[in-house]
DNA sequence: CACACCGTGCCGTGAACCGGCACAATATGC
DNA sequence: GCATATTGTGCCGGTTCACGGCACGGTGTG
């Protein structure tokens, strides 16, 4: 138990400073060295980490693993790879950053992205946590989800961070009507000023949220056109992946494979 | 460390068959229920995985960490962020899959691919193992590492695959010399019989192959000419990403920052 | 209703992890 | 060149906690 939260801290520990030698590492992390040394040699025979090439001093690296791991981390049928092609379509249509995010733990998290070929640019960090009530992907993943999702996350208070964010519930409960109404969610500086998007939720196979489909645009490039284009847009890339997905968004039944 | 290795299974295994029980997993790991149950709770309490939304049974699936943690998995400066665009710019000029593969324990794993618009496609599972000798992005590393790792490498023999797989030592080393002095490795159905693929190495700041570039075709599209063509591409997209990663590629000495 | 299977929790035993400490080898300061 | 600091590594005793068999309540299934 303790064990494996140290390894598991280590491992982290890892990757974020890699290459790493175990000094680094037990300073980083306030445990002790003959831990961290235990934890090191212990992932090293489980695969998780390798010694970098370099001769000298032994530093720790990842090894692939954690990515064969986290192939399958989105969903059933490898979401990544049922959206980036969609993804693709989409940016070829708008040439802007298309964000992919998936709701966890009362935020959404970024996990996929397409740059746009113009210069300035929006750039957040994949694995980014996004607040529901301030961004299109959040705002999108609540508008879909069942109300006591929403109640909630209105327990949790609603953090300001522009003086365009939405922090009254009822605010926000007219705007996930009107996302509901129109098919796609806007955020025009709500979280950074500079920041607006248009994003559109993902249905799975329970007809939940399972992610999030956006397009990110610098607020200084947003008129009243490219906003609206960019709606039907999302609205177009959300659908087909859930269809890919086969999310049965008002689809009729299937009629059962035969066995 | 036995604890350890159990949990970092249990979570590969959940990574794998997600949505997941503890029965099927202590079925499928051959670990009994009781383990396999107190290490889904410590990877919980870690925050690797959470229980699936649907009420029912509980079935455990990923978080995003995995993801999280993979992201510094492939180099310094984040390998897979300086490398895509350049894949996305090199697909763009020849319409075919595009495979962005690192070295790793003797031989080379897939871990980004762009694809063709083409309805023949060339499709491998991201974290696949590719052969030293007999792939291309193979060749391209090991011809762009010392002869000590060839040495190594052929100490462990040659398999044969296809009845072009180069099983000869020497017919192996002149490969190697004639992909040093173009810049670029090429494989004719040497691994998988339907499958070519042309690839160059990229360099890291040591001057070591830290990864490799590859575009690939069914065997039955290649030509003379669309060979040469990748093999000039390739090879400038691989300068680019070196040169990005501040690959000292016969690069001058720079001048030390200021302190 | 019986049956099988599910996920969960308890508990005694013994193997393990913990972490302080020591040691060799290599940078760094004077 | 000596002294100092820091590195990675290994050992070892004490105590903890992981192991895995077992039992329980709940849920389909025949």
């Amino acid at each position: 138990m303790q064990n494996v939260l140290n390894a598991l801290r280590v491992l982290e520990e890892v990757a974020a400073r890699q290459p790493a030698g175990v000094g680094d590492l037990a300073r980083g992390l306030e445990i002790p060295k003959s831990t961290v040394q235990r934890a090191l040699l212990t992932l090293h025979t489980a695969g998780w980490i390798r010694q970098a090439d370099g001769g000298g001093a032994t530093r720790w690296v990842l090894t692939t693993k954690p990515l064969l791991v986290s192939r399958g981390a989105t969903g059933d049928l490898s979401l990544r790879d049922v959206a980036v092609p969609v993804m693709e379509e989409l940016r070829g249509r708008c040439d802007e950053t298309v964000h992919l995010a998936v709701p966890e733990g009362g935020k959404v998290v970024l996990i996929e992205r397409l740059e746009t070929s113009q210069p300035v640019r929006i750039i957040l960090p994949l694995g980014k946590n996004l607040p529901l009530h301030a961004s299109a992907n959040g705002k999108a993943v609540l508008a879909a989800s069942g109300p006591e999702a929403l109640e909630r996350h209105l327990a949790e208070g609603l953090p300001r961070f522009t003086d365009t964010t939405l922090t009254e519930a009822d605010g926000l409960r007219a705007e996930l009507a009107r996302i509901r109404e129109r098919g796609y969610a806007t955020n025009d500086g709500e979280w950074r000023t500079d920041v607006s998007a248009t994003a559109a939720a993902v249905l799975g196979k329970a007809g939940r949220p399972v992610a999030s489909i956006s397009v990110n645009v610098p607020s200084s490039r947003v008129t009243s056109e490219t906003r609206a284009a960019h709606g039907a847009l999302v609205c177009e890339a959300a659908a087909g992946i859930s269809a890919a997905l086969g999310g049965t968004r008002a689809a009729e039944r299937l009629p059962r494979p035969t066995p």
